[in-house]
DNA sequence: GTCTATAGTGCGATAGAC
DNA sequence: GTCTATCGCACTATAGAC
């Protein structure tokens, strides 16, 4: 019941956003009462953050990977391997990814905790490159803006998963080569 | 009176979204009284329509121009004016562009919009090309996803907005390059 | 034009029966 | 474990004094 609740949160939020969704609505698509919610969760700000940390769960095993792949190899080959995780786990959840990381409310959340802006400081090292000028500066913002919300964009919601990866793997592939140096 | 009131109530949506900003919160930011704010407003949704529409116009004016010289030149030449000139206006709003953008209230009301969302429509169009394959589509979703959010990312928040613009450009000048064909 | 006061609603959260 | 009922609170919006 409890992995029912974050489900269902979690596509309400991706729909209505975190204040759009009240345990009431969370309640209602369950079929069960509102108090039925509370006996496994104590408060609406803990659903919340058990739905961000299952989104950043699988964030966090992959920069993990990469920094191993960049202190055993190089960046480059972090990267190779980093952006495409990504990706696919951005296309995989398309509306609801995009949600979970630019509402409000969560951006503020991530803003004050500590060890998701840690993660988030290395995830922009990988990309951008250690000692990056303003140029990889920018080229990293590209890339994770990229990803957290062009997969939401309605012009491509039509194009099946494994095209939007595809394209979208190469197209930040070509927006971050030049952070790379020569190769 | 009027436009301090939507100038208070954009920097507040901007940091608290749609849902987190109270008529209370506005009318104390301007030191003046509920009841006051509804002088000039009737409703919290005239307010947020307001702050949209000024959003919003001055893309208008920028996809107007676009596609006149699209018109009478090409839609290279257009996108060389209309990528600057949005990056431009994202980069002088900051956080506020982001957020009129991405807030899951606006998000709502720009999908039920018909005129809004034939203004996106356009706007695809441009990017994308017009009978643009998966990727174009791809690319055009990339430089949207760019504009209306890299500028806000926390990585190039202490850029100067020169810098910024200047960066920004080149490298959505590269993501859609491709859709031109041969150049 | 701005105020105080308040009506009416929905929220998060809790108590207690079953 | 799920329910009904309810509390206290903050919100949008309005009425009426000044």
């Amino acid at each position: 019941m409890r992995s029912r609740i974050l489900v269902t949160a979690s596509d309400l939020i991706a729909e209505h956003g975190v204040d759009g969704t009240s345990l009431q609505m969370i309640a209602d698509k369950l079929g069960v009462a509102k108090a039925a919610v509370y006996y496994y969760y104590k408060t609406k700000d803990a659903i919340v953050a058990a739905a961000c940390a299952g989104a950043f769960a699988e964030f966090y095993a992959a920069i993990d990977e990469a920094e191993e792949i960049e202190a055993a190899r190089s960046r480059a080959d972090a990267l190779e391997v980093l952006i495409p995780r990504l990706v696919g786990l951005a296309v995989e959840g398309r509306r609801t990814f995009t949600r979970i990381h630019l509402d409000p409310v969560i951006v503020r959340l991530v803003a004050q905790d500590e060890q998701l802006r840690t993660l988030r400081r290395r995830f922009d090292r990988l990309v951008a490159g250690g000692e990056a000028g303003a140029e990889g500066l920018v080229r990293g913002a590209v890339v994770v803006a990229a990803i957290v919300s062009a997969v939401a964009q309605q012009s491509v919601s039509e194009l099946d998963d494994e095209a939007l990866i595809l394209h979208l793997t190469r197209i930040l592939g070509e927006v971050v080569a030049p952070t790379l140096g020569e190769h």
